[in-house]
DNA sequence: ACCGTGATGACACCTGGTGTCATCGCTTAG
DNA sequence: CTAAGCGATGACACCAGGTGTCATCACGGT
């Protein structure tokens, strides 16, 4: 496949992880992290377009997992049931294993405590949101609604994450998915 | 008050979103923004922590009336009836007068095409957001619904601005806000 | 007339990010 | 077996956003 050593995206990941851990994030350079990575400055900008983005790699994947399989929801299925399925499809098809776990925890950790990046974090969301939105439309959800629904799933998600990257959780991400959708469904009825 | 010319940040922000309409967002230089309002580089950033809060400064300002609204709200209210408040109140407050919907035009026309600038917009609307979901909690609202509320009348918020801010459009921002937070409720109960 | 203060200017500096060209190793055609 | 082609990388120069630091300058109060 490659003559250079294999999984560079990972491996700057990786590199990124370690350094930010120990020095924080803006005292870490990026020539710092390609030099960890045995690559270049110019490189990680070939892989990542963003210091940020190395950290929020691999979400527009997680979008399409949600899109499709919100598409793949029966006709008959509501809003809430088709964003449930989304959930599940998510916990299903994006390894949510342990080493996943992990990973989420030191990211998590080191996105807290910085503004730069918890702002890249809320694109995400929202790009996850209007994937969401824009697959309920297709099936034929008015527009408030779509919307509502998927800023209810994506909020779903990340409270899910949130509680599955907590120090201590033993539970699987599918049940907490569940569960947050459920929380959020039943407070809708309490807002009136 | 002083003795330089007046109204420092808001000879900044006309002389930005000049240029911005005449070339461009990232075509701009802060320093030619400064240049044109009659100052130096360095002292845009002393206003202005970054070149995109130019376009969304006063926004710490809303979220202290949102939050103030919802705290005043008499104790009987809903948590859905408290974001109506604080919408009227964000309405009444922070001047939604013709030149305010004038600059609002000009500054989404440069945002809608500058990811970076949606993903500030996306940071200002969480702050707010938070400010309201704070507020609701503090009035014993639990958490799911807290969140949950603050989301909608951000989301009632954002729509009311576009609808505001849209070509042609003659109605008051009051009524906007209002119309949009009530479509929103009425959407929650088609989700099940 | 003097001094303190606050906003500004001047200037050097670092780092994120990009354009461009050379390099180098593998693959494939001949 | 050799040469051409290509894909990922390195090297290097460059720009612009952002910051630290010190000088300046006008005003209010003493």
């Amino acid at each position: 496949m490659s003559r250079w050593e294999p999984n560079t995206r990972e491996r700057l990941l990786d590199a990124a992880l370690e350094l930010f851990g120990e020095r924080g994030y803006d005292s870490v350079t990026v020539a710092e992290i390609a030099e960890r990575a045995g690559l270049t400055k110019r490189t990680f900008f070939r892989h990542f377009t963003d210091k940020r983005e190395v950290l929020f790699a691999g979400q527009e994947f997680l979008s399409r997992v949600f899109a499709d399989a919100i598409a793949a929801a029966p006709g008959s299925a509501s809003p809430a049931a088709a964003v449930g399925r989304a959930l599940a499809a998510a916990a299903a098809a994006a390894g949510f294993g342990p080493e996943r776990q992990a990973r989420g925890r030191r990211i998590r950790a080191v996105v807290a405590d910085h503004p730069d990046l918890h702002e890249r974090e809320l694109l995400k969301r929202a790009t996850l949101n209007a994937a969401m939105a824009g697959a309920l439309r297709e099936r034929g959800v008015p527009d408030p609604a779509a919307g509502l629904a998927a800023e209810i799933g994506g909020l779903a998600f990340s409270t899910a994450f949130r509680r599955w990257t907590e120090p201590g959780n033993e539970r699987e991400f599918a049940t907490l998915a569940a569960e947050a959708l459920e929380e959020l469904l039943a407070a809708t009825a309490a807002l009136g």
